[in-house]
DNA sequence: CGGTCGCCTCACGGAATCGTCACGAGCGCT
DNA sequence: AGCGCTCGTGACGATTCCGTGAGGCGACCG
C-alpha cells in the first residue's frame, strides 16, 4: 500500500489505519518519491494526496496509470473539486474529502481492491485444506484460522499466486523484502521454516504446500 | 536483464537504474553481440536501443522474437517515430523516449515484466510424452511431474530449445557451466546420463529425446 | 581376431545447500 | 517501564547435489 502525502498527521494516522485493515504503508513525501517507490515495488493500490510539495496528485496519477492498473485513491481538501475532477479523469478510482472518516477510508480501498480483482486474476486461493484470501489477509486451514506476520503472508502470497511455477531465492527476496535484498536467503530460509510450521499439517519433512527446489527456490504445490 | 545501446553515457545510467532496481544488466554494444548474448544466456528482458553501429534495433526485436517471447523495450529518440512503430509492430512490447526518467524506465520494465509473467501462454516445449514448461521449471513425462536438479534442468532446457540442432560439447559446457569449463566433459556425460535416466521412457541404449552425435555432442530430437 | 577409442554407468567422497534452533535487537502496545 | 511479538543472525546436523575415477560395452580398424 503506497501513500503519498506530506502532512505528518495524515501519515500517521493512515499508517495506523491501514495496519489495522492488514496492510503494510509505505510513505513517501513527494511526488517523485512515490513514483520511485511504486516502481521499485508495486504495491497493492496507492493512497494519494493532491497537493505535493513537488508536483499534484493528478499528475502522479497519470504517471502511475501509464504502466499499473491498480487502485487509486485520491485525497482531497475542500475547495479541491476541480483538480479532483482532473484526477478521476486521469485514471484514478476514486476520492475521499479531507477531512475523512477511517472507517469510510478503509470501505473505500476494500471496494477499490475488491473491484480490481473481480477484474483480472482471483482474489482467494484454495488448495486441499488450505484457504488463502487475498484481499482480507486471511490464511484458514481446516477452517481455523492461521495467524500469520506480513513476512509470513507475502511470502505466502507470492508463492501461491505462482501456484505450481518455481519461484527463485531471488524472486521471492525481491518480491518480500525489496530488491536490495536479493542476497541474503538465510533470512528467506528462517521464514519458509517458521511458515512450514504453521500451515504445514504433516512431518515438516513431507511439505504439502511449500515444496523445496534444492539449490534454485521453492514452490507452491499444484 | 540485456542492454543493447553503443551510447556510453546512457549504458551507464542504465546500469545503475537496473543495479538499484535489483537486475543485473548484460550489456552489448551491437545487434550482433546483443543476440549472441541473448542466446548464450537468455535473459528475463531487453532494453533495445533502436541506433547501433551495425543496425536497429527493429531487426534485433524481430530476431529476438523469433524464439523467444521475452519483454522487449525499445529506447527512440525524438524523431524516429516511424522506426518506433516498426518495433512495436516486429514484437516490442513498449518503447521509451530519449531523454527518459529512470523511474519512467523501471515502471515499464516491471510492467512489462508483470505482464509477461501473468499470461499463461508460456513459450513451453512438447515433444511425445514429454512437456517441458521453462517458465515454472516444471517437466512432465506423460503428465507424471520429474524433478530435475539445476544442472539438468538447464542442460535439457539448451538442449530442447535448439531442437533438433546439434549443440556441441563445447556449446553445451558453456551454456550451463559456464565458459571456463567448456573441455571438463566427463561431468557432461555424467548428467547426460542422470537426466537420460528421468525423462527417457525406453532403454538407455534407444535414447528417444537425447541423442548423441558421436564425437561432436548431442541433440535433441525433432 | 585383438586392440583402441569413445561412450555409458555406477559408487563414492567432498562440497554446497537446507532446515532448525536458540539468542538478541527492535518495535509497538499496555 | 515492562511485556509480547516479530525479525535477523549464527551455528549445528542432515540432506542433496556434483565431480571423479574405475569398469563395462559396442564400434571401428588394422
Amino acid at each position: 500500500m503506497l501513500v503519498v502525502d506530506d502532512e505528518p498527521q495524515i501519515v500517521r494516522a493512515l499508517k495506523v489505519v491501514l495496519r489495522e485493515a492488514g496492510f503494510e504503508a509505505v510513505v513517501a513525501e513527494t511526488a517523485a518519491a512515490g513514483l520511485d517507490a511504486a516502481a521499485v515495488r508495486p504495491p497493492e493500490a496507492a493512497i494519494i494526496d493532491l497537493v505535493l510539495p513537488d508536483g499534484d496528485g493528478v499528475e502522479v496519477t497519470r504517471k502511475l496509470r501509464e504502466w499499473s492498473e491498480m487502485p487509486i485513491l485520491v485525497l482531497s481538501a475542500i475547495g479541491e473539486e476541480e483538480q479532483k475532477v482532473l484526477a478521476l479523469d486521469a485514471g484514478a478510482d476514486d476520492y475521499i474529502t479531507k477531512p475523512f472518516g477511517t472507517r469510510e477510508l478503509v470501505a473505500r480501498l476494500q471496494a477499490a481492491l475488491r473491484r480490481a480483482g473481480r477484474g483480472e486474476g482471483e482474489p482467494n486461493i484454495e488448495a486441499d485444506g488450505l484457504e488463502i484470501d487475498l484481499a482480507a489477509h486471511v490464511v484458514l486451514r481446516d477452517g481455523e484460522q492461521v495467524h500469520l506476520t506480513p513476512i509470513e503472508f507475502e511470502l505466502l502470497r507470492a508463492l501461491a499466486r505462482n501456484r505450481g511455477r518455481l519461484m527463485t531465492h531471488r524472486k521471492l527476496l525481491q518480491e518480500v523484502w525489496g530488491p536490495q535484498y536479493v542476497d541474503d536467503i538465510q533470512p528467506l530460509r528462517t521464514h519458509i521454516a517458521r511458515l512450514r510450521a504453521k500451515i504445514e499439517p504433516d512431518a515438516p519433512d513431507t511439505p504439502r504446500y511449500i515444496v523445496t527446489d534444492p539449490g534454485v527456490g521453492y514452490r507452491f504445490a499444484a
